[in-house]
DNA sequence: CTGTATTTTCAGAAATTTCTGAAAGGCAAG
DNA sequence: CTTGCCTTTCAGAAATTTCTGAAAATACAG
């Protein structure tokens, strides 16, 4: 009885598989299906016609709506005439890839490393020198590593990609660099 | 009652704390301490201790080691002349971070990357030209990101973390990079 | 204002995941 | 073998998460 073509047998594959590996990803599965349904949407969807689609009570759906919000993952597009608000994933993946490794690091690592230099900060008792000595090995680690990727995070998305495609050629690259790039930052950056 | 002494704080708080992550991590609370304890105990410790450490069922402790196996995040020692097996966690957290990275990877990307790889085989209809254009988008995104890790995993250590150090030089660096190493792979890698 | 369209909230139902105790399984010494 | 120690399995209990319908809130046109 409704109005909706339904949806193609590649969306619906996709949008399925999606909804499986929210799980793993940290969302849920209605969650990773709305955004699997608008990443594949070439118009901005209004939240009825999400529920149109995948048959997800409205409520269901505005609350995936919401969290899909806080990760920062979908946009709200107002179209004139239209009283209701429409989504969509931005065009650009890289764009994605980018807030999904910053919202990612927020929730997955930043906790992590306060509670860490917290620790590393105590002063061990005798007992706890091995422990402590890990776990300021382990601070130092995630610091270089958010570091890094506060670096990438700032570089544009072209010298990004150069980066990547370099493949093959990073190991000679990196070897080749160690002469160039000392790491005392004697010279200048 | 029990022959153990308690936790120190500084270790009680760094394994809860890592319980409460664990969730965002994909892994369940019980696993999430069960590794923070073996990660902080310079000697590897038996199912038994475990259970005494965090009072879980030796059940449970049992399920948890399978499952850090399974992430093969713990290495099993035998001590001579006890009959019981042991469990650590790598001394190197550099071979920790490739492990997880190379985990995750299997659990989170590689069967997505499948199923991106077969659904961008198949012929769209036309109205699933712009589905079918995104999917293979993803895919080549993806393809791409993958064959970079597997560069990075392929590196020694000491490169890898040269090249994470290189830090604020990054930017100039792959400036640089793009006039020697041009993606057209005229030169030789 | 009033009325209507739309979104959000929320209590509890449904589903899923985690955890436990009891029982079964495995292995090595005697 | 058989005994004793240790580990795993598994059915169901407990806890948590997800999902829904109904009601409340919001927004806006007339």
């Amino acid at each position: 009885m409704s109005d909706e073509a339904a949806l193609s047998a590649l969306r619906s594959e996709f949008i399925l598989h999606f909804g499986e590996m929210g799980s793993r990803w940290g969302i849920n599965r209605t969650v990773g299906q709305i955004y699997a349904l608008l990443f594949l949407s070439e118009q901005p969807l209004c939240a009825d016609e999400i529920v149109e689609a995948l048959s997800f009570s409205r409520s269901n759906v505005s609350m995936g709506l919401k969290e899909l919000q806080s990760w920062n993952l979908v946009r709200f597009i107002h179209i004139p005439g239209d009283r209701r608000e429409h989504f969509t994933t931005p065009d650009d993946l890289w764009e994605i890839v980018r807030t999904l490794v910053t919202e990612r690091r927020k929730r997955e690592i930043d906790p992590t490393l306060s509670k860490l230099r917290a620790l590393s900060m105590s002063k061990p008792s005798t007992e706890d020198a091995y422990a402590h000595a890990r776990i300021s090995e382990l601070r130092d680690l995630i610091e270089d590593m958010t570091r890094f990727h506060d670096e990438l995070d700032r570089m544009e998305t072209e010298r990004l990609v150069g980066l990547l495609k370099a493949g093959k050629k990073l190991q000679s690259f990196v070897a080749g660099a160690a002469r160039v790039l000392p790491l005392s930052s004697k010279q200048r950056g």
